[in-house]
DNA sequence: CACAGTACCTTGCGCTGCAAGGTAGGTCCA
DNA sequence: TGGACCTACCTTGCAGCGCAAGGTACTGTG
């Protein structure tokens, strides 16, 4: 049931797509550099059949926008930026995210008041 | 898609079980009094259709253990408690913890680091 | 006896992450 | 030219979890 591959999958739920705004905060990206770049972060690799929905969806959700863009060397590429609603959202989740992991760390304690 | 109350539950999916399992470490508890003490958890309430089936399937995993006790007024309870499996999933889920909250604080930054 | 309170559990749904499969354009080299 | 390989995109079907809503049963009170 929860394995520890499946404990990371469960943890990445719901936090993914922030992180993913996140990323396209400062700078547009393109689908697969995500892929790349996430792949080399600590429980949050996760793969295209997660992204490109996950990118969908945010699309669709207005927090997305993207534009084609041709490559210098290979298929043209689809990046993303964030939008206006797209950025308050992410803010909206800084906050949420600071008092959840408060909780979640008085409540199972990291190990600091056992 | 993901308002405000859907931001909430999206963070608690596959860390509740753990802040339950933390919750019986030291001393044994039954399904209403969790439900009430995580109600007054901000962001991690979570209502008996939550806690009663997510308590099963922690019974189920082995990773607590459960017995009945007549209770001085109303119907009786079924008190659980955590066996060796189930803290050394929660032990797990403790470093597992540590490392993905960094990784989101880095990757979202919580406005201290920015 | 009816009613309210406590405590347990189940059913059906929606969302999300994922593995696997599929399309198409570009590059390289013989 | 043609085939192999890479890049980059997307879709389908499945599984798990949280949840609202609904349901059962025991206890105490007026």
């Amino acid at each position: 049931m929860a394995d520890a591959s499946q404990l990371a999958t469960s943890l990445r739920r719901g936090t993914l797509e922030f992180c993913v705004l996140a990323m396209v905060e400062t700078e547009d990206r393109y689908g697969n550099e995500l892929v790349r770049r996430l792949g080399g972060e600590p429980g949050l690799a996760a793969g295209e059949g997660t992204i490109y929905p996950l990118l969908s969806r945010l699309r669709r959700s207005g927090w997305l926008e993207s534009k084609w863009v041709e490559s210098p060397s290979g298929p043209p590429r689809r990046y993303y930026g964030l939008t206006p609603g797209g950025r308050s959202a992410l803010d909206h989740f800084r906050a949420e995210w600071v008092q959840f992991r408060q909780t979640v760390d008085r409540l199972v304690g990291t190990g600091e008041a056992a």
